[in-house]
RNA sequence: GGGCCAUUAGCUCAGGCGGCAGAGCACCUGACUUUUAAUCAGGGUGUCCCAGGUUCGAGUCCUGGAUGGCUCACCA
């Protein structure tokens, strides 16, 4: 190791040398050493706070010439002389501190100027105004808190390497202030989220997050290992099958807000971990869910952005209920001018995919292929918000047969910026047709469908002790996020996204 | 998984046709007691993502790989 030994003006001593750290970092690891030979501490102890940044900023002339003690983060660090300005940032914000050498004395102030952007100080002083307008803490005595001992993401442009801002997202954090409002918002939506609900009478409960059967949805989930008991486990891909199974124990109203895996693609809509709600109401429809869904997304749009028309990376979206409600084949049929109602069996159906060139896998059925209708032609059109009810039997295997058309489900998906939010229907609590509907499913994992459902016949057994008619519902809680700040990637509104390890 | 693009200083980025590695911020040295992207004078601090290849010579061209972004497929 190379090493160049100097001294400043100021009596610092700094040793540059030629090892793995970077010239700044070296400087910031010998300043380390010197403050500890000055006995200062570079990680002090807790200080006392009396006020956070922001509401000194909101109120200036009440506390005009008052004393007040903040802590927070250089950010910026202009130097006079003999006298100096900075900012730092504390979890509200930032505000500009002054300070003086014949305030201080000549040893804190030498100490201040050795101070760098990125440490973490705790400063006290007096409240006011600079001939520019600032308002500014005229500082009496100040303390480090924490040495930073590398350089922070450039002030002016912030930091915009999205991988760097998602692998280190504490310093997308410390430098972005819009990432903070974000996350801010995200944690409002799903405290807003729990209230509506449990004001609501529902009940929030904790299921399984390892099963020994993945069910609930079409997705491959991931396989983990329990060492005692010698056997699988998968990460749930969905809590809907132990949810209605509470239902059968009658708990009428319940809920459940976490974490799902699915081992899937990964995009800017889809990551491998991802937050649901799932509710579930005995003695309520998919009608009565559309309700709670247009009434529950309007209320947190309301609560924590303060509005019922937002905008969407430049779309418009009005929340206002009720909300449209169309049938997936009429909309089908004004997007392609396709009527599937006229079309009756699967051999007709698949002639008029070919004619539009859709390619499927051989052998669909009508439903199915009127449902690949729906999501190639229609889905990404649907700007929203807006549900889209009446799906084919199919692809819905949990849902309740429509009463007057059993080619159909009682079911419903709410979409909004052409992309699925929501996604309910009037549960199936019919134990004869579940099984048919598992093993219709079963058939299709046999002959190469590895999302398809497995046969739950732990499930059929609780429908077959009864489960009253049930509304279910669940909502995709990252995409609703992103609609509602404005986000045009799932990452971020997710604080640490799925990354593959560097290297 | 396929296609396209990106990767250069701590950060944000430029590097035409292959010819000594660049700017701004940050940093270092000094000046400056109400500045605010502070200013002034001086200083370039680098595994040009990695490994090969072509070439007298590669940040630049070729092959392979890594990571990321967008997109298609899959999905919510």
């Amino acid at each position: 190791m190379i090493t160049k030994k100097f001294t400043n003006g100021r009596g610092f001593t700094f040793y540059m040398s030629a090892d793995h750290l970077s010239d700044q970092e070296q400087v910031r690891h010998n300043k380390i050493a010197t403050f500890r030979q000055q006995g200062v501490e570079p990680y002090g102890d807790k200080y006392d706070v009396s006020h956070y940044s922001r509401e000194i900023i909101t109120k200036p002339d009440a506390l005009d010439g008052k004393t007040v003690r903040l802590s927070g983060r250089i950010m910026t660090k202009r130097g006079h002389g003999k006298a100096g300005f900075a900012h730092i940032q504390d979890s509200e914000g930032q505000i500009q501190i002054y300070l003086r050498e014949d305030r201080l004395g000549e040893k804190d102030y030498m100490l201040y100027k050795e101070l760098d952007v990125g440490d973490i100080i705790g400063v006290t002083g007096e409240i006011f105004t600079t001939k520019k307008g600032e308002i500014t803490v005229n500082v009496s005595s100040f303390s480090l808190l924490s040495k930073s001992l590398r350089p922070l993401p450039e002030k002016w442009h912030g930091l915009r390497d999205v991988e760097l801002r998602y692998r280190q997202r504490y310093l997308d954090l410390m430098v972005n202030p819009e990432v903070r409002k974000v996350f801010i918002a995200r944690s409002k939506i799903i405290q807003k989220m729990r209230t509506f609900l449990t004001d609501r009478g529902f009940l929030e409960v904790e299921t399984p997050v390892m099963h020994t059967l993945a069910g609930g949805a079409n997705a491959r989930p991931f396989i983990t290992h329990h060492n005692t008991l010698d056997m699988e486990l998968y990460l749930r891909i969905a809590t809907e099958l132990h949810l209605k199974r509470l239902v059968v124990g009658g708990m009428d109203k319940v809920f459940e807000l976490g974490r799902i895996f699915r081992n899937e693609g990964i995009s800017t809509n889809h990551n491998p971990e991802f937050t649901t709600v799932e509710v579930y109401q005995a003695n309520a429809d998919y009608e009565d869910m559309m309700v709670l869904t247009e009434e529950m997304v309007a209320s947190l749009a309301k609560e924590v952005l303060g509005t019922l028309t937002i905008e969407y990376q430049g779309k418009s979206l009005d929340f206002t209920p009720p909300w449209p409600r169309r049938d997936m084949q009429d909309v089908v049929k004004e997007v392609t001018g396709i009527d599937f109602d006229s079309i009756v069996d699967d051999v007709a159906a698949r002639k008029i995919a070919r004619e539009k060139n859709l390619e499927l896998m051989p052998g669909l059925s009508r439903g199915e292929i009127l449902f690949a209708f729906f999501e190639e032609f229609c889905e990404d059109k649907l700007s929203g918000p807006i549900f889209i009810k009446n799906y084919p039997v199919e692809v819905s295997p949990l849902a309740r047969r429509n009463r007057r058309d059993p080619r159909f489900t009682d079911r419903f998906e709410a979409f909004m910026a052409g992309r699925e939010i929501a996604n309910a229907f009037t549960e199936l609590n019919d134990p004869i047709d579940q099984r048919g509907r598992f093993e219709q499913q079963v058939s299709r994992r046999v002959s190469g469908d590895d999302e398809a459902h497995m046969m739950d016949e732990d499930f059929i057994t609780a429908l077959e002790y009864g489960m009253p008619p049930t509304g279910g519902l669940g909502i995709g809680v990252d995409r609703l996020i992103m609609i509602l700040t404005d986000s045009p990637s799932i990452r971020d509104v997710i604080l640490f996204p799925t990354m593959r390890p560097k290297e």
